[in-house]
DNA sequence: GTCTATAACCTGATAGAC
DNA sequence: GTCTATCAGGTTATAGAC
């Protein structure tokens, strides 16, 4: 078993970064910070208006701008914390030493599935404002050799050699991330063909045990 | 080899559904629609404005109103279309008689490769539609027997009980799509690691061979 | 720090001339 | 059918009292 818990403790902005407070405990900024979190990753930036995230954190809206100074400081502020909590928790993950490929996907997956039981309007929110917004990745500090340089590639390159196979490591953690975020996405979809809420969250943990054999299966088999 | 170009002329507002004409030729009707398809499915209904709508129209803003009589009726006009085109194509496919279930998942990733790589908007757009408003699924006729009553899952079941899996056909349906859609979805995230134009298009050519074969080697082994 | 009131701006929609 | 000019409504941001 590998250092699970601490890839929360690493995600800005998670549930389990911070200890869980009464509502009436939080800070004012906090409150709005919360709202806005809450509204912006359910709607998006244009959709959002910053009348609801006020009304949201229970205070008034001149408060909001007291604060932070314009919608668009408080969205950049959540939009970072939203990337963070999404992919920063890898990171560490990917360069761990000490355990093997399997391990890994295992971690990633477990950890996605959790992640996104409790907060399944995040890929959504971060795919599209990463389109709209390309530039802010790069301020964020993400580039090329955050997998490039990855002990996970160096693992999985090797595992593809052992089996000979000269297909592109890209393709296998496409696939990884596929499978593991792609049906939350698609859940409102899913939904309307008859799947219950229980059912789904019945079938995304089958999944957590399924998708660590499938993956590896893939790259493994002739 | 199966009917594979049915598919697009399903599709109402493919490209291929229209003869292609000179953008001089299209009346001013047609070229608003075209303008407003190309800017909703980009940014969506609240970051768009009637004005972009209408500046990329080569038009003026009231002939907009005069022709559709507001944004959400245009909006409402674009979003059956885009959601038709995304899914609608599939229903006829699923319901071939004589067809197998590998030719059946070989032309659905034929099909949505071609469509993604000349409209890798889509389906971010018609997923945030959806959840924004899933009402307007239903009354697209789109409900849970689509899938349900079809004979691709009646040939799927019958794979998986050959095989003895006791593990719902759902699963495999999630890992077609997810594999075939989610790096569109991704591929800003995917460039900015360093994986250029050409490279991303090359890869997802690689992948209208590899997936049939995955998904297959998923379904049909131990 | 927090509120009310209001300014400044933007956007969708329409009136009316051609 | 198409345009210019403008209205009506809503949204962000700020001024100023407490």
């Amino acid at each position: 078993m590998i250092n699970f818990e601490k890839l929360f403790y690493l995600c800005p902005g998670s549930n389990k970064s911070i200890m869980k407070k009464d509502p009436k405990d939080l800070s004012t900024e906090e409150k709005i910070k919360a709202a806005a979190r809450k509204i912006f990753t359910q709607k998006g930036y244009s959709a959002t208006r910053t009348r609801d995230i006020a009304e949201e954190a229970g205070i008034n809206l001149a408060l909001l701008n007291y604060y932070f100074r314009s919608k668009e400081k408080l969205f950049d502020l959540v939009m970072l914390e939203n990337f963070g909590q999404f992919i920063s928790g890898v990171r560490a993950l990917f360069n761990e030493k000490d355990t093997t490929l399997q391990q890994k996907i295992e971690t990633v997956v477990d950890f996605y599935i959790t992640q996104l039981k409790t907060n399944p309007d995040l890929p959504l929110f971060v795919l599209t404002e990463i389109r709209s917004n390309p530039k802010k990745l790069q301020a964020k500090g993400f580039s090329k050799d955050l997998l490039a340089q990855s002990y996970f590639l160096k693992q999985l390159s090797e595992e593809l050699k052992k089996q000979k196979k000269a297909i592109h490591p890209l393709h296998f953690i496409m696939n990884l991330f596929a499978m593991t975020i792609f049906p939350f996405i698609s859940a409102p979809l899913i939904k309307t063909m008859g799947v219950g809420d229980l059912e789904f969250s019945n079938l995304m943990e089958e999944r957590r045990k399924l998708l660590p054999i499938w993956i590896m299966k893939l790259i493994q088999e002739p």
